[in-house]
DNA sequence: ACTTTTTAGTTGACGCGTCAACTAGTCTTG
DNA sequence: CAAGACTAGTTGACGCGTCAACTAAAAAGT
């Protein structure tokens, strides 16, 4: 705020002061650089870290099982995992009990992949995360499901 | 299958977490929003919409001063610009002093389309702010430009 | 004065996110 | 067990955001 000059803190204000805006603003740009940090360390898109970041942590799992934890867009999933498929990342097994689901699964290249992402990814949040104190990061994940929460009551779920 | 068990709680721990994540599900439900209120409002974007808050803001203005008060695309801008000017929304005015810049501002139309979305869009900011004390209010935009300033940092400006 | 560097703005390419339509398998209920 | 409703997953269309290349004008350096 060193080198601001009066001008600018007033005419900012209006903009800045929109959560919409500094929200997309900053989503923009930390979406740059996963992206970047995927593509330097592991040839990974944001999509495909995030399929293994659930995998990870619910281990064999159907794409619908997935939007259901994490609403990703159906669409976006299903071209992910057909590309992760084709590049061996991940396996896929048809669920016997419902033959249009299948399970899928890291393959040991997958999991390379994943492995030397992760690394560059956790140092990443903890830098992010190291930014805020304790407090200020439970603030922010707070207010981040406050605003979720209203924009769930705005948009009809009412 | 899986129904509603703790387990949810936890396993949605990991990518819920991720600032990431978060910020890029709330943003794009928020951009929806936005957009369909506009849509339905005043036949506006998102982006015309941000370049008519900061004219009203700032007045008769450069694309370039546009950019710097809120780092918008510059390619974006001169679309949304040139479409703004064909559907006579802003009328442009080449600045004598430097060739290759122009003023742009509201025409009579553009304004009544503006103030047309206005009332929404305030309504929506302040059901959103709403939701959130004006201590959480506080901490949330603190946060958030912790958040941009480590993106600075990380990303080179260091 | 003239060459180089910076700035204003435009354009094209391309991938991602979003939405809706669609197929096919499964569940429900009479 | 048949008809309709629901769910899993795929595909296509389309707009938006992002990036880089490009033209033209202005500033700065020599």
């Amino acid at each position: 705020m060193a080198k601001d000059d009066p001008e600018q803190t007033v005419t900012r204000a209006h903009l800045q002061q929109m959560i919409t805006f500094r929200v997309s603003r900053l989503h923009a740009r930390l979406n740059a650089q996963a992206n970047r940090i995927l593509k330097e360390s592991s040839d990974l898109s944001l999509m495909q870290w995030r399929v293994f970041v659930t995998l990870e942590t619910m281990g064999k799992i159907t794409p619908s099982e997935i939007i259901r934890q994490t609403n990703l867009d159906k669409g976006q999933l299903s071209r992910a995992i057909k590309s992760m498929l084709d590049r061996g990342l991940i396996s896929s097994e048809t669920c016997e009990s419902d033959q249009r689901a299948h399970y899928i699964d890291f393959t040991p290249k997958g999991l390379e992949h994943f492995n030397r992402a992760r690394p560059h990814m956790r140092a990443r949040q903890e830098r992010l995360m190291g930014s805020l104190t304790p407090d200020e990061q439970r603030e922010l994940f707070n207010a981040l499901q406050k605003l979720d929460a209203v924009v769930d009551e705005m948009d009809g779920k009412e």
